[in-house]
DNA sequence: ATAAGCCATGACAGCCTTGTCAAGGCGAGC
DNA sequence: GCTCGCCTTGACAAGGCTGTCATGGCTTAT
């Protein structure tokens, strides 16, 4: 197979100079339209494709995007590649994956790759994103990168979230049109921001329909399903227990739903469960789980999209954001009170 | 900070030339030590990184390693990553993940993404790993690759495997020290090589302790958890089932544990469950699942290890392979018969 | 002592593309 | 008809590093 035609080549078959086929390359304004078929159709021909390390080194961009991450999580991980790369491959851009290790000097990692590898941007996904010492190198090299669901400070940079409270909001609306009143709530890790959203959009919604919080119905949990699993003990003890639990994310609804299989309370006739990710293991288990969605490859491919460019931003403007939508996703884990 | 030091700087602060830095960079022998000391001091006072564009344009390698996937398992994929990466770090490569679509024409996929970017080596999981309209691509292109678990056609090339039948065995054997002899079956996917695998080293620990297999107990399945559920339907109907189920892999086995719940069936007490693989949802399930751990970090450690030319291979030679070890974990779904 | 050979180092070209700048062609305005 | 300025194109250098080959010093064998 062609194994390296370069620019050269092209120009020759083309009939044109080096440069002229540069231009065409990089979609440039300023060149005839037959001239750009013409190079088209050899670039075609030859099945040329302009050599990477060349372009980077004698330009200004290096056609890679990095994807930092230390999260626990294998499923967000892998969405936020799908859903970057689906972006990047539009413009020719590639992924450059870095796990980076959280529990040493995360900003000492970033460092020396940042040098190696002049990425054209970095798209930061929790917990790194909120990583300050990331950030600062990040902006000490003049790398542009873009957050997603950021917690704190999000002025600091371009970032792309999703709306937690009025998902939770809508949740447990959910669950109150299936007629339920009193709704247990367990909390998420109390240092991720959005653990207090997710209960913010609860308590306003239990508000706004006028049913009370009973303060023994609200337990403390830390997005593991071992921490779901004893809340859920406390909630399910005695007989004064809730007749829905939502829990904040889907680790710790599946603790729930652990305890009431023990328990011996059906799901979802005796007790509803809701989850929030909608992680593999919420179809994994049955009943099968309610919980939300996050558009988490969206999200990824509107950070890549800001990053390529999608939107350029003058001087002294706010970093650009934006705010995606989440899903309600029904399944049997829910249903009506009785 | 740092923004752009060159070779160049690094060669006047030591004084010597640009080329013996460079050897020193790519521990080239035939430097005097002590002028290699004298280098090393500069690199590290100037804080200099190589970049990697010039390098790879001006030497042959890339400095880039290609994982190539098209797997439905978020988990499997992060962990090819880590494995990956770890031993990619210390020679200074990175990783690009490149998934597929299975869909579309993976060849046409794969080609001009080896033409822009020269990796040096690309690794394959399963199912990409037995295309061969891929391996024909990479071949045809000089592209280095080790195969993950490969089924088919194990002497083309490079690859890491796992033991299957042992660890079938295995689990079998740790099934039948706990007292069962009546042991249901539920096989893999029958694409998968995998399947036949685990099945026979199933049937190897049966008839090695003179067990009989009853056809009856033994189910085709189809790795999802589904299929799982349905196979144990007709295992777990009426009074002469078996008194344990050994699945094919994780999925189904949670598959098992939802019927038996539904069923009444005690796990362990009344039945038995094991998996295969230990997905995240093995520990999410109560109680947690016993089944075999696939090394996959270590085994993208390999492939990568066999990438970089952790074992040079002469002419003529037999691509290598590496066979690692699997490990049985048994929690709590398994316990002795009663 | 002389030749042969190895070791340590450096000079220089080249890798393939893009950025800069200059030049030629051509239509518009006066 | 002439100047101005825009559009289109090309020549050339530069980008940071490695490969090749040459050099000189020093060791080993004769």
């Amino acid at each position: 197979m062609s194994s390296k035609v370069t620019i050269h080549e092209v120009a020759r078959l083309s009939g044109v100079s080096i440069k002229t086929v540069s231009r065409v390359l990089n979609r440039e304004p300023n060149v005839k339209t037959d001239t750009r078929t013409r190079v088209q159709e050899a670039v075609a021909a030859l099945n040329y494709r302009p050599n990477i390390s060349a372009r980077s080194l004698a330009g200004s961009k290096a056609y890679l995007i990095g994807v930092f991450f230390d999260n626990p999580s294998p499923a967000y991980v892998t969405d936020v590649q799908l859903g970057a790369i689906a972006r990047c491959r539009e413009e020719g851009y590639h992924l450059i994956v870095e796990p980076l290790d959280s529990q040493g000097d995360v900003a000492a990692q970033v460092e020396p790759m940042l040098h190696t590898l002049r990425m054209d941007g970095v798209i930061l996904t929790p917990p790194v994103c909120d990583n300050t010492a990331v950030l600062d190198v990040l902006e000490a090299e003049g790398v542009p990168y873009v957050r997603l669901s950021p917690d704190q400070d999000l002025g600091r940079s371009a970032h792309v979230r999703m709306d937690d409270v009025r998902a939770a909001y809508e949740m447990t609306g959910h669950l109150i049109a299936l007629g339920h009143t009193d709704i247990g709530f367990i909390k998420g890790h109390p240092d991720h921001g959005a653990s207090h959203l997710r209960y913010e959009g609860y308590l306003q919604a239990m508000k706004e329909h006028g049913h009370a919080v009973r303060e023994d119905h609200v337990e403390q949990g830390y997005f593991s399903f071992r921490s779901g699993f004893e809340a859920a003990e406390r909630l399910l003890a005695g007989d004064d227990r809730p007749t829905a639990i939502f829990a904040s994310n889907d680790d710790m609804a599946l603790g729930v739903m652990a305890v009431a299989n023990r328990l011996r309370l059906e799901v979802p006739q005796t007790l509803s469960v809701a989850g929030f990710d909608d992680t593999p293991g919420a179809k994994v288990v049955w009943p099968q789980l309610t919980t939300v969605r996050q558009p988490i490859q969206a999200m990824a491919a509107a950070a890549a999209d800001l990053l390529l460019g999608g939107s350029k931003r003058g001087e002294g403007e706010a970093p650009p954001s934006r705010l995606l939508d989440f899903q309600l996703v029904v399944r049997e884990s829910t249903g009506p009170v009785r």
